[in-house]
DNA sequence: GGGGGATTGTTGTTGTGACAACAACATACC
DNA sequence: GGTATGTTGTTGTCACAACAACAATCCCCC
């Protein structure tokens, strides 16, 4: 039982906000991820998935270099493949040469896709509704976006990418 | 580059602040959880072997049973055994038959595991205060973890756990 | 006290992501 | 023009997590 003085008085660190919040942000997270995984099962749609049509869907022409859509979704370029490999598998996205540099190449969204995407907008934002909205007020929402956003920009600026 | 009018209607809906939140959350995750992982690589240390070891520190007779542990993880069971399993492999960990449920296990601390947590406990923080309370001052971060613990505990409601 | 149903933890299987190595290509320099 | 340097995307291999099926145990109520 006993510890050292000396070990318990390293370990106590631990009792410290920042890690609190980083605790929170993981089990935050993970709740959010798998309700919402859930909730999409029906429609066939993986988060990722939703996410990379979203990105897509949001970008001019509908289309974007493979690894833009990397960093945007926090992966590997090689881990992109894979899921690109499945959601074109799928018929959502297609990809097409890149015209002004031969190695690229582009995720574009297909009509499918577009279809889906679209399909699952209204159940998926009322479970966020449910998940987030119910909690948190709309001041509160913005606050908690902003927040994160400063984190992400900061640890983005500091590990380089 | 035309969609329907309605199909893009329907995809505007994803200009949602519920849903910029969502992805906000995923994305800081994924930041974090690489930042912090990269940097206790040294220590051979993935971030989850030390959320079980922390976890275990804080409780009583630094012992959990098997469930609560996966609970508290915000993991399934089976994900859990692996996890324990590799853990104690590595010897910062041990399983014990709990006493009063012949059914149950407790994953233990170790004086080795103890050790290699309150060895990484400082790194660990200077990390965190770089990434974390460098962009966001205390009462932020205090206001974040807030937010966050709100939204967890209302989707653990909801989902039944 | 003895079934029926729930709970606890492990296992086989499957899927997904990261890392390293590679080939194709672009860009800058001389 | 040709070579050096860096980038882009795919693949092999590995680690890790979820789901489903299962065995052991507990609980409860008749």
């Amino acid at each position: 039982m006993a510890a050292t003085p000396d070990t318990t008085k390293r370990l106590d660190r631990y009792d410290d906000p920042r890690v609190e919040a980083f605790g929170m942000l993981i089990e935050t997270h993970n709740e959010l991820f798998n309700a919402t995984g859930r909730a999409l099962e029906e429609f066939g749609l993986p988060v990722p998935w939703l996410g990379v049509l979203i990105r897509l869907a949001r970008s001019p022409g509908e289309r974007l270099r493979m690894t833009e859509l990397a960093r945007d979704m926090t992966m590997s370029t090689s881990g992109l493949t894979r899921l690109i490999d499945r959601i074109e598998a799928a018929g959502h996205v297609h990809r097409e040469r890149c015209p002004d540099d031969r190695r690229g190449l582009l995720a574009v969204l297909t009509p499918a896709g577009r279809e889906i995407a679209a399909a699952a907008a209204e159940p998926h934002l009322a479970d966020l509704e449910r998940l987030i909205g119910e909690p948190l007020d709309a001041d509160e929402i913005e606050q908690l976006t902003d927040l994160l956003r400063r984190v992400r920009n900061h640890v983005r600026d500091i590990c380089g990418a």
